[in-house]
DNA sequence: CCTACCGATCGGTAGG
DNA sequence: CCTACCGATCGGTAGG
């Protein structure tokens, strides 16, 4: 009886598939077109070309694909306001590190943008969203609190309450997730530079 | 055999219970609660006391609710385009045309919120949802050709291109579905003002 | 507005 | 012994 093949009784480890971190990115563009709910294993499967058994391979659940994305996004997202609380430590004023954390924001928005697009949709359809709920809101908090500081300082007008300017700044830093593409005409530094201008200095010229 | 009930035996032409309007407010909330995909038929029923074909008396599929809802927005914020549009005979810059859409448009996201939050989450996963999202492409075309006639009357800064300053003038304000509630501190008007502040004028006090 | 169902598909797991 | 994966099927639930 022939061997099956020469190639295939070359020795070696594992089959050269896809690994946890590639399949998590389908995961996370597939949750992302079609909706958490609205995706199933299967569609991944599919999508990768697999079984869904070879899924459960690498993660031990739907909710687990779900968790590692919020986790990527909630994790960048407290960088930025950890480095603006240490920042705070070594003098400079609030507004700077709050003008520092909406480029740090949009940046992390850009560079994790499927994940971050995932965050904004979660609704606390499950325990592991109401967790993700939950960090988001401290993250909302530390940054109303940079607006606050800054409001207090006398760097912002007064005519606008801190906490609104604050909802406000950062719905237009996230809206960033709608329209964003990495292959379109804006790059990060060149929309952090926009909105910055705009939410600080507005859009009618200055000195009219 | 005894009768079930006197009550139940008495005359009368149809039940007090749900028309379709009431029915749609529900089906909306549970929508933008849980996600279209993550509501059945059958967790509407539960929350109006119903059975799932009680639902199907009202509306025809589960789409159509969702239709209906769509068209709700979408119909509202055409009007705020079209009154835009008529006042471009009228006179007037479009700088004020712009930022009465901006006002109007805020009035219509705070009317209308649960619909408008649905509308805004809408990813095309249907005919249906796909045609919503055409519709709200060609509002959003037009919003953002009001930018451009204003940046070309010279109202606008040109530090930031019209096209980008018009996705992120109207992402902020599409945010307002992501914190507004009725019942909260400020109300429709003081909400419109301070986008409009914000947008034009920014948070930095003038004259420094 | 209900009871009784349908075709299909769900998330997840078995042995190999 | 490991990594990566298959064919088949589990008990339940979806929209209609």
């Amino acid at each position: 009886m022939p061997r099956p093949s020469p190639t295939t009784t070359a020795a070696r480890r594992g089959r050269p598939g896809y690994d946890q971190e590639a399949v998590l990115r389908r995961a996370i563009d597939l949750f992302n077109r079609r909706g958490y709910d609205g995706t199933s294993v299967g569609d991944l499967a599919r999508e990768l070309g697999l079984t869904k058994s070879a899924i459960y391979h690498h993660f031990p659940s739907k909710a687990h694909l779900l968790q590692a994305a919020l986790d990527e996004a909630l994790d960048a997202l407290t960088a930025v306001i950890d480095t603006a609380a240490r920042a705070e430590q070594g003098g400079g004023t609030a507004y700077e590190r709050l003008e520092e954390a909406v480029r740090g924001s949009v940046v992390v928005l850009v560079e994790h943008l499927p994940a971050v697009t995932l965050l904004l949709r979660v609704r606390g359809n499950s325990e592991a969203e109401q967790e993700a709920l939950r960090r988001r809101r401290r993250i909302d908090a530390a940054l109303a609190g940079l607006v606050r500081a800054a409001a207090q300082e006398g760097a912002l007008r007064t005519d606008i309450p801190p906490d609104l300017a604050a909802r406000l700044l950062f719905g237009m830093v996230n809206s960033l997730v709608e329209w964003y593409r990495p292959e379109g005409r804006y790059d990060a530094a060149a929309i952090a530079e926009a909105v910055t201008t705009l939410a600080f200095d507005g859009l009618a010229p200055r000195g009219e």
